[in-house]
DNA sequence: CCAAAAGTGTTGTTTATACACCCATGT
DNA sequence: ACATGGGTGTATAAACAACACTTTTGG
């Protein structure tokens, strides 16, 4: 008890919904809970702000430290404040989600050693606190924001074929597209440029390889 | 000095931008600031959150204590929480938006005196912290809105002629619409009824009257 | 030469835009 | 009768959706 203020104060914490596909996919990542309350159950990464730390920096910072993951897609998503949605007493949790490549990403169980997995969003384990609300508000904005932006660029990683971004927005939207119109319409959005590269892989034709223009940068299109 | 604990916690606040429509351009309410710091500036209407009190709550209380405005259509926007921000120390700030119909509302100055004014988007004065920066997202997120979404709806009294709401989405657009194009594009909307009155308006046909299906809900178009 | 994914255009349909006149009322 | 804003339909252009075959490689 040494931080005294005149009124009461809640804590604040930041929590992270990362995206990713894998496995053919779209997953994201959770910690196994070790400490009450929860312990045992899963639930996003993240963990209360430093007095002196941005919220995004938070968010990276608890990302890192609980999983190992790095480099992300980052955006706020939403903040959660009900009277209750934390059994220790006021919680006010800042929520951001993240997008990241599936390829070269090494997950890494924090030194606690909590479990840290990836779990397919259509098969989510029970969660800790109001997570799976948080979670079903993140999907909800990743499906919206397909359709006005380029963010499901970010799940790609720095040179990709344009066959392996239409799997990823097919598994984004659960339905199959017109190969034909999909390159129409990415190429129209003109974010992306043709590598000298290409991907042979497997016994057919290879494929050219693109990558963005301005990685990182999400577009508005329409 | 009374409430402690054992880590150092943020203060976490809640900020309202109101929109309405008024003089035939959009605006928004201010309150003038009657502390330090920043006494004098104009500054968004908001403050501190109770500590078993839920953000939206809180935002419409403050609306509600500081200008006296009450049932407008509240939606969160962005929280803030650059360290430093706040002069007086860290203070997190969760942004709301509202809207509400210009007729019959009536501000009042809260009980300390602080004078509340509406002032035109296209002319703000300086303001307090960081609100312009709010202000400025807040006002995008409306014009993103207006295209997807039933939002200008919220402006609108209860009951309404289409030209008037075509007079609302001009202002806010800053470009003129085309009237027949325009009527065809809300009424496929149906979320639009004509009522059984006309508004007589000066020498001139009346106009039908129309209300909302849901007033207060926002629905999602195309 | 066969299997497998890569790559490429055209046509029909739907959606959005542009545009001009008559109607009901008050003065 | 005239001035004022209310109300209505059609034609063109642009965007989107449907659709099938040839190419390049590995085995």
């Amino acid at each position: 008890m040494r931080y005294c203020y005149d009124h009461p104060r809640p804590a604040v914490a930041t929590d992270v919904v990362l995206f990713s596909i894998r496995e053919g996919m779209l997953m994201l990542l959770l910690v196994k809970r070790a400490h009450e309350p929860f312990a045992g159950a899963w639930a996003l990464p993240g963990g209360f702000v430093g007095i002196d730390e941005d919220l995004e920096t938070s968010a990276l910072r608890e990302l890192e430290e609980e999983t190992g993951v790095t480099g992300v897609y980052l955006e706020q998503l939403h903040t959660s404040g009900e009277p209750g949605r934390d059994p220790r007493g006021r919680v006010i949790s800042v929520a951001y989600y993240a997008l990241t490549p599936s390829d070269g990403l090494h997950i890494r169980a924090a030194s606690d050693a909590k479990a840290v997995a990836w779990s397919a969003l259509e098969d989510l384990p029970p969660m800790a606190f109001d997570h799976e609300k948080i979670v079903n508000m993140a999907h909800q904005r990743l499906v919206a924001k397909l359709d006005y932006s380029t963010i499901a660029f970010q799940f790609m990683p720095q040179m990709f074929t344009l066959s392996e971004l239409q799997t990823v927005y097919q598994i984004i939207l659960r339905e199959e597209l017109d190969k034909r119109n999909f390159r129409k319409g990415v190429l129209a959005m003109s974010c992306l440029e043709r590598t000298t590269e290409k991907r042979r892989n497997g016994k057919h034709r290879p494929a050219q390889l693109y990558r963005l223009k301005s990685p990182g940068r999400v577009e508005f299109i329409k």
